[in-house]
DNA sequence: TACTTATACTGGTATGACCAATGCATAATA
DNA sequence: TATTATGCATTGGTCATACCAGTATAAGTA
């Protein structure tokens, strides 16, 4: 990974010290001379590298004592939560339905020509500057745009944002998302067709089967996974989701 | 305001000068010698105001060239974005409603006892280190928690973090909020009973009755306002969220 | 033993210096 | 004249050093 800023190389040797257990949460981290001699780099940047920290809710600074460590075990680099794919799936259905809910009866037809555009890119029918996975995620933003409530607006793109905690489990989530590429066209479809129609029930419903048959495939595959963590979290996921389809 | 950190202040006055539009969204600031000498700190406390600005997406920092202004206008100071009372309770009736039917099935008998705990505080008939909007809110991040989601857990987590844009909103909403504590009671009791039963419909229907009822009031209370504003973006709400209300 | 005090830390801030990237005015060129 | 090359002033990026103000702990004192 390239920074363009020194503080960032250093924030990131940091945390790879915390994370791998060096400093604990709750920990004191060295003096910022002794990290800076310890990296070779001067002591503003290690004070830069903690400050960006603190932003991040990642240490807490207290003058005169020391920088601590906090817990962060469930937080990525970018600061937004670490969540594992069912539950950020599981998020994404209840979420984004309403959101699509709340849209369809005052989306525009601009939105709704924006919304053909990403299908075909998704269809690889037509040249585009975008790959089909950004097309994917405009497709989804815009109808959260529609809604013209910018907290809706903030929590989705929030959601995009996030990313899977391990490794294993965000390849597993990959190769969903590669194999799902066929079914996406349909679904997508579907979920414009009741946008079209202004119809908020129905695009609600298409945009929860969207994201259930993703969380099935997720399933499926994490179940040919050999990790036990896996497959724990796919029953725990499996347990509370089915029971919210019921209600639907 | 008091600030810790020295950077801090000087973030705050530059942030002033950008939203009094004295350096408009696309601008470039002064050098950072020049905001050193104008602030009457040193250029290392310009710079560390700077980089938190540039985390926060105010700013963005040009080496050799200079740091510009970014169009921030729909965020607050704590990164947040601005919306107002309406959209913010709407996003809220929609998400945390979610939230509710999620947690029913499997929420714990030690949350639904401390939800017990926060409504006798609320209600003032215990003793409590906590105020009644302290309670208010950790009434609804437990349920969050029931969820198990942690995603689900950041997305109402950070819209309790959000605040309204413009002071007189705050203004209504805060009274709206204090005439409601009345309703406040029999609503949260509502959600809890559905969540003892562990009934997910009906959980979901008692959050969103509990948030409409809160819309309702703000409407009433915006429409008394004197600003033309308030009204518009009443009507807006109104519109779109009676219709939502008519499809559960 | 209990309390005060001295001292060696810590982070916070300031200063001045140098480097590399940028951008613009100027000069050299076609 | 239009275009390209060049040089230099400005900007952010980094460093070394110094000093200040809290903090914590060991030494000293009652």
């Amino acid at each position: 990974m390239v920074e363009k800023r020194l503080y960032h190389s250093v924030a990131n040797q940091i945390l790879e010290l915390i994370d791998s257990g060096v400093f604990p949460a709750g920990s004191r981290l060295p003096g910022e001379r002794d990290l800076a001699t310890k990296f070779g780099v001067s002591r503003v940047a290690v004070r830069e590298a903690e400050i960006a920290l603190q932003a991040q809710g990642r240490l807490e600074i207290k003058v005169g004592s020391g920088a601590y460590v906090l817990d962060g075990s469930n937080k990525a680099l970018n600061g937004l939560p670490k969540v594992g794919p069912f539950e950020l799936t599981e998020a994404r259905a209840l979420f984004e339905a309403e959101s699509a809910a709340l849209a369809a009866p005052i989306i525009t037809d601009e939105a709704i020509k924006e919304l053909e555009g990403y299908i075909e890119i998704m269809s690889g029918k037509v040249e585009a500057d975008i790959t089909a996975d950004e097309a994917d995620e405009a497709f989804h933003m815009t109808i959260a745009r529609s809604t013209n409530n910018h907290a809706i607006i903030f929590v989705i793109d929030s959601m995009w944002k996030m990313r899977t905690e391990a490794a294993q489990l965000q390849n597993v989530y990959k190769s969903v998302c590669d194999k799902d590429s066929s079914h996406r066209e349909d679904e997508h479809a579907a979920i414009l067709d009741a946008l079209k129609n202004r119809d908020p029930a129905t695009a609600r419903s298409a945009m929860r089967a969207h994201f259930n048959r993703m969380i099935e495939a997720l399933l499926v595959a994490s179940e040919e996974a050999a990790y036990e963590e896996v497959k724990r979290k796919a029953s725990e996921s499996r347990s509370r989701f089915t029971l919210t389809q019921q209600l639907h």
